[in-house]
DNA sequence: GAGGCGTGCGTGAGCGTTCACGGCGATCTG
DNA sequence: CAGATCGCCGTGAACGCTCACGCACGCCTC
């Protein structure tokens, strides 16, 4: 018996696919020349190149891809791993890799984790085998579930965790010390948060907003923190929710801006004015905030400059001039208060 | 002299690349063996694949695509083209061609042409070469400029152009239709249209929604349309312009939703209320439309529907079931109008 | 008119992987 | 105990393309 692969495998390979010798054939050169032709080479004339570009659209051949990488070289392609793309936020990280791995000339390979019911874990399973580097928003240590995959990992937030992946850290207590100074300076004291379940958890932001605005003496510790999913929709549920328990809510911290979104839907249906009965701050920066009534005010996360800074540590990993895990692959970022109207 | 190519070239082929060989010397065993461990195959014995395994984590040995492609036959890769990611339209077709793709094992290839100036025609010139099919919103009659692309081209809206395109072609008749219905059954006699730019001209929806409102006795003559950036910035400036020239439009017709934003919220800071004073009606029926304050009235185009039809077409056209260009290519899709508060 | 040069084209080799097949011991079977 | 079977492993070939050469021919130069 010979071997065989455990799980199923691609189509087999078609029996009519046309290669560069039928090219050549029906033209009447070799293979070189053919080449020549398709690639915009010198040392072929006119005439030649017509009558070659000619056979090769009547037989609609198409060079392939897997060879001609092979000889030339592979190239570089970039995993991208998000959490849904109709969060403008994700979408603009994703808009800043597409942008920066152009610009290097690499490939990008994007998935996400969501609507769709699929977990991390088997997206990036399916991923790993296809791509050099991958860069994503992935529960911590998932590189241990990944024995196979030995390119650089890099989580675009590993705020909370204390282990050895390489990303991006979120500096909490300065960027929710901004927050927290924001409802107290206008006076605020009964700031509550929702909050949005990330791998099935309550996420960071939480403990650590909580515990600021409690020392800053603006939280309402009747409520505290309400954990609901991270979408519009259950924000808004956590709203009603909230209200019922505690009607006299003036601040709402939200874990990020299309939550945000719901709970100023809710908030309006209840007759209730923003900023002025209740405040709401949210984080990401989305570029629509600036459009919502009222426009919000949110921790800037800068999505854009998120996506670049991911891909050049790709790039750094890559040659060798940073470090694949631990301390040394860990940047801290910290963010801006973007004042409008919401609070 | 050598024939050399005319633009420049991939960085070449790095010296340092492991192979299977490599492995297959540090464990001792033959190519084959090192296949069976990596790909988890049968005829192998325990501790043999461990040893292999063993030797691959050491050497980081990443197994080449380009030749695993080659001979396993090199699978579909699906290059999409999108008009911007951070608008929520986009992205949720995005999402939904994701889904479709992954069902099918292909590959994708995301781009978009927009803020990072980058024109469609350089976007789609870059990206045929990768892959087997291409979606998405591109001028009409691309495909004259991309002789050497013979795959199936389907766009994601052909609407007003007479060409041969293959795509989907939006009943506008109705779908607009259905928006003049409403403002007339709501009493409005002075509409307007804020339209969106979008290869660099005004939209087919405009002239189309004009007649349209015109025979139905809603339109504002004196206003009309006005021709702004497909942006919720572009807009707003359209709105305070329109507000100098007639203070007395009582709706809005908006070229997509995220523009219908940038309008409500530039009504609103002009003390205007809606739909009180101005109704507001738009079109792509993305998630977030029902969150804005007040939530969007918008025809429902059905982002996640259309990434699905698209997909399935170009596995249709693949396999032999569709034609490739021309009128039997072109596809019909009539929307039904989300009415919510905004008109 | 012998040598040099440039243009246009063809031939062998090799990229790294998997597939088909074959070999070789050990175990099982009648 | 001869023959069949099974588990484990190795060897040639092939995938389709590009690169480095090399060859033939026409033209120019001295």
């Amino acid at each position: 018996m010979s071997a065989v692969p455990t799980g199923e495998r691609q189509p087999a390979v078609p029996e009519d696919r046309v290669t560069i010798n039928d090219v050549a054939r029906l033209a009447g050169v070799s293979r070189q020349t053919v080449t020549r032709a398709m690639n915009d080479m010198s040392g072929i004339s006119a005439e030649t190149k017509a009558r070659v570009l000619r056979a090769a659209a009547r037989l609609e051949y198409r060079p392939n891809r897997a060879a001609r990488a092979m000889v030339r070289g592979p190239g570089t392609t970039l995993g991208l791993v998000i959490r849904s793309l109709w969060n403008p936020f994700f979408a603009e990280i994703a808009e800043s890799v597409i942008d920066a791995v152009h610009a290097r000339q690499w490939n990008l390979h994007l998935s996400y984790v969501g609507s769709n019911g699929r977990d991390a874990l088997s997206v990036v399973r399916d991923m790993a085998p296809e791509v050099d580097a991958i860069v994503g928003y992935l529960p911590p240590d998932i590189s241990r579930e990944l024995p196979s995959f030995t390119g650089p990992l890099i989580q675009l937030d590993i705020s909370g965790t204390t282990g050895q992946d390489a990303g991006f850290r979120f500096d909490l207590t300065h960027d929710l010390g901004l927050v927290v100074q924001r409802f107290a300076d206008s006076g605020r004291r009964g700031v509550a948060m929702i909050d949005g379940s990330v791998h099935g958890g309550p996420s960071v932001r939480a403990p650590i907003f909580t515990e600021l605005a409690r020392e800053a003496g603006v939280l309402d510790d009747r409520v505290g923190v309400t954990l609901t999913d991270e979408s519009p929709e259950g924000a808004s549920a956590a709203v009603r929710e909230m209200l019922d328990r505690s009607p006299d809510v003036d601040g709402l911290f939200v874990f990020n801006d299309v939550m945000a979104l719901g709970v100023m839907h809710e908030l309006t249906r209840h007759g209730l004015t923003i900023p002025d009965d209740v405040a709401v701050i949210a984080m990401d920066g989305i570029r629509l905030g600036a459009y919502s009534s009222p426009p919000l005010t949110t921790v800037d996360l800068d999505p854009r400059g998120l996506g670049h800074a991911a891909v050049a540590a790709v790039g750094d990993v890559l040659a060798g001039d940073a470090p694949r895990r631990g301390r040394g692959a860990q940047w801290q970022r910290r963010h801006a208060l973007l004042v409008r109207q919401s609070g």
